[in-house]
RNA sequence: GCGGCUUUGGUGAAGCGGUUAACACAUCGGAUUGUGGCUCCGACACGCGUGGGUUCGAUCCCCACAAGUCGCC
């Protein structure tokens, strides 16, 4: 029995739209499912306890920090991550791929892997898919990453080409390096924005037979039709009977449109972050807690909203005063809040799907939010 | 009462004769998507204590007044 399998419970009948379940070492979760990211094996400002409490079953945690700080043998030597971070649901582990990406300038490329300079302290550090799997393997999440290349935006053919064809190699050599037989490997789906690159991605991953597949390399500053389209072409190649993963989506609007293509699991730091510079998601919009209007608004943030702040009754005023007076409970607020909306939100989703009312559920969305409304 | 110094936006201030009055904080907006935890990007003085004067031109020079501040009696 492999560690991490999927069972769709119902296909929307409208849509590519499905509701299933995720089982892993660490419990079985009902799909679509967002997962918090604790990138250095915490969610900032949260207890694990709290994230149970408001939901979340499986977070998101990262091989690139945690290579650097603690290190790979601390958390072996804890007895792995979920017990390093007193956190017994599910846990997936990027492998690092992303931060190549993201770091920029500090690093370098080749065939073997990865050099870079650490941003703590700036020595420099390789990662290889075999690195990347014996870190993964000290860590010990259910879920695990393939090393790949998150390509930028804009990139020209040759190059997405060229980076999407050593994507699938490091594929291949983080399978095979991966030999624990309590974690499930996935692989991510690269290609650029460039349907027939997507199409081979997604292909030569299928061919190799992961439990779980990715898709990479969106949501990376190109145009949300465009992200759609890239997004429909690669799900497209997918089976069916495997989990699929958009890495790094996470605000309403681009939930619906990946469900609705076939997307069954999200990771994002933006319902954390925004929340730490004063943003809370609603079902009608967002709202900059800092702005004027909220002063002598004693409402809190959105009605019939269950998460701690909503449901203690913390009004919109005050935590703009937090926010202004620089106190940190403002910060706990708003990302409790935002992390819970989106528990609700993928529970609405899910719910939908099994009544075939996933495309009634759009359109009311887009409603509520009509700025955000892709072009047709 | 006498003498010195100071007076630029909500705040701290730069500029000291010549095009849009620097910068910072605050304020007001916006951003943020496989996380570097207080971030990034915009907007924000039609005016330089008040009134005169000199000059082609004055925040900048001169005079008077006002306010603040320090010292002396």
């Amino acid at each position: 029995m492999p560690a991490i399998t999927y069972e769709i419970i119902h296909q929307d009948k409208n849509t590519n739209a499905r509701a299933g379940i995720l089982h892993t070492p660490h419990g079985s979760f009902l799909t679509p499912i967002f997962m918090p990211v604790g990138t250095k094996a915490t969610v900032k400002g949260v207890s694990p306890e709290e994230l149970k409490d408001l939901g979340a079953r499986i977070v998101l945690s990262n091989t690139y920090h945690l290579f650097l700080r603690p290190g790979a043998e601390l958390v072996r030597e804890a007895g792995g991550l979920h017990k390093f971070m007193h956190w017994d649901g599910g846990i997936l582990t990027d492998s690092g791929g992303f931060q190549v990406f993201s770091l920029g300038e500090l690093r370098k490329i080749k065939e073997e892997g990865v050099t870079f300079r650490s941003h703590i302290d700036g020595s420099k550090q390789f990662l290889s898919p075999e690195v990347s799997m014996e870190v993964q393997m000290a860590l010990g999440a259910d879920i695990v990453m393939a090393f790949d290349e998150c390509i930028p935006y804009p990139a020209d053919y040759e190059y997405a080409k060229e980076s999407t064809a050593r994507t699938a190699r490091w594929a291949r050599r983080s399978k095979d390096a991966m030999t624990a037989n309590n974690q499930g490997l996935f692989g991510i789906v690269q290609g650029g924005m460039y349907e027939d690159l997507r199409r081979q991605s997604a292909k030569e991953l299928v061919e190799m037979d992961f439990p779980g597949y990715a898709v990479g390399g969106l949501s990376v500053g190109e145009p949300k039709e465009l992200m759609y389209e890239m997004l429909q072409v690669s799900t497209s190649e997918l089976p069916e009977n495997k989990a699929r993963y958009l890495m790094g989506v996470g605000t309403p609007d681009y939930f619906i449109e990946s469900v609705m293509r076939g997307i069954d699991m999200f990771d994002c730091v933006f319902p954390t972050r925004v929340a730490r510079n004063g943003m809370a998601m609603t079902h009608t919009g967002r709202i900059v807690i800092k702005n004027a209007c909220y002063e002598h608004d004693h409402n809190v943030l959105e009605e019939n909203c269950d998460c701690y702040a909503c449901r203690n009754g913390y009004t919109r005023s005050y935590i703009r005063h937090l926010f202004r007076s620089d106190e940190m409970f403002g910060l706990r607020l708003l990302t409790l809040h935002n992390l819970r909306f989106l528990q609700i939100f993928m529970k609405e989703m899910r719910e939908v799907i099994l009544e075939d009312k996933f495309l009634e559920f759009r359109t009311n969305f887009y409603v509520n939010n009509p700025n955000l409304q892709p072009k047709q």
